[in-house]
DNA sequence: ATGCTATGTGTTAATATGACGCAATGTACA
DNA sequence: TGTACATTGCGTCATATTAACACATAGCAT
């Protein structure tokens, strides 16, 4: 919510700022970047400011390289939020003192901020969480297990989250949460963990190979515990044109 | 855009406004709502801007009843627009004069807005639209035949209805554009008008019976030009239970 | 009466889905 | 070394859903 090196309130849309939740899959898990204050331990999603010559989306995608190191990245606007109620007393002086800020600044930050909301997927393995401000930690949080968030972004990340839910029935999701190659069995686990419940081994390949964006490689995982799952990797133009078309729906 | 008596822009929240996606159905045709400028005679989708003090939902219940004098409206956020550019030299100091705005305020009007999209679905039959700032008008066209429209409305427009488009296969929609009493046929040509394709009408029948949202009077229509078509009214507490479950889906 | 058009209902074949069975592969460990 | 166990790969079958189409009926126009 904070960047170290403050512009002046005036450089920015005023009133305005940018979450993201940012998801990665690792060890069977969906987890959310979050970040911890250094002031008051406080847990907030990453988000920031939007210049004022600068587009919503372009600031979106700048928050989230600032985060994770990433570019290209898939990143989505699911929605925005602006209760009058969601930063009061966010701020209180101490907290403003502590962060830097001039007197003259307080009023801005104190008023109400719209936020618009986006989500990212990400690979884990790929991304290096950053440290924006001094004392501040960036930490990937599994999403059962995220602790109380600051203000209204706990909403905001159930809000992604039930919005990656229904995509999932839209178009196909996972080149971007996963490593290029992998397993059927992973990707499984991957929808049964953004959809919450289990699904069945034999119905998931048939379905999810039906799509046609999956190549079977030549190719085993090495080091399991079991019998060894063939590995798979994203035809990146077929991919690509089903996210565009979207998969076939019910009308 | 505007309002007739424009508080101070001090009482707005700034560089914010949200604009109206406002869809009916009439004469087999999707409608949208527009309004037609008394200054230069350009057309835009109805909006208006946020008050300080007011949460973002209950600033477009507000610009919504303003100009259908309709409430209860069935209405969803669906995207936000934030390019640098979108606003810019919109408003020419001749306009801001037109429409008496004082000196001092034009910096406002002439900075980025960043835009709230809502769309909206309501009975045209009860929707009395209403002009809002003097020589201006206030009407349904139908959505094929839509003009040149002011800033990004064209855009925001699009995404409205590839919003609704995708909604059909997750909702039950129907109930907010049409008359308490319908014909099946009626609520196929608007599913057809919003999807933009023909579909099955027996096989329509069957799929929009099978959610059991619909209730089959002991009515036809009477003034038909040819075999009387029964009516039908929606089941309120099971399309609400619907509404709020949604239409069984993929995975 | 006859033709035209739109509605109401039913049929059938193709496809998709959900629920399982069973063999193959690799680890763990007696 | 070989037996138990967990996991993968592939297949089957009953059922549900979908798409495509046939036919009778109702009401207006002439």
């Amino acid at each position: 919510m904070l960047k170290t090196h403050l512009k002046s309130s005036k450089e920015y849309q005023p009133g305005l700022s940018i979450d993201c939740v940012i998801f990665g899959f690792d060890d069977n898990q969906l987890k959310v970047l979050l970040i911890k204050t250094g002031y008051d331990n406080s847990w907030s999603l990453p988000g920031g400011f939007v210049s004022i010559d600068e587009d919503i989306d372009t600031a979106a995608v700048s928050i989230l390289q600032a985060r994770t190191g990433l570019k290209g990245i898939f990143l989505r606007q699911f929605a925005t939020f602006g209760a009058v109620k969601r930063n009061q007393n966010h701020f209180s002086s101490d907290a403003l003192a502590y962060f830097g800020i001039p007197l003259e600044e307080e009023k801005w930050y104190k008023s109400r901020f719209v936020t618009i909301g986006y989500y990212a997927l990400v690979n884990f393995s790929k991304a290096i969480p950053q440290p924006d401000n001094p004392g501040e930690m960036v930490e990937w949080i599994d999403h059962h297990e995220v602790p109380k968030l600051i203000l209204d972004h706990r909403e905001i990340l159930d809000k992604a989250l039930e919005t990656l839910r229904t995509e999932l029935n839209l178009m196909p999701i996972g080149y971007n949460l996963l490593p290029e190659k992998f397993t059927i069995p992973e990707l499984q686990k991957l929808y049964e963990t953004i959809l919450g419940r289990t699904l069945d081994r034999r119905n998931f390949l048939r379905k999810i190979t039906a799509i046609g964006i999956l190549t079977k490689l030549d190719e085993k995982k090495s080091n399991v515990a079991h019998k060894a799952p063939n590995l798979y990797s994203f035809d990146k133009d077929k991919y690509e044109e089903v996210l565009k078309n979207g998969l076939t729906q019910g009308w």
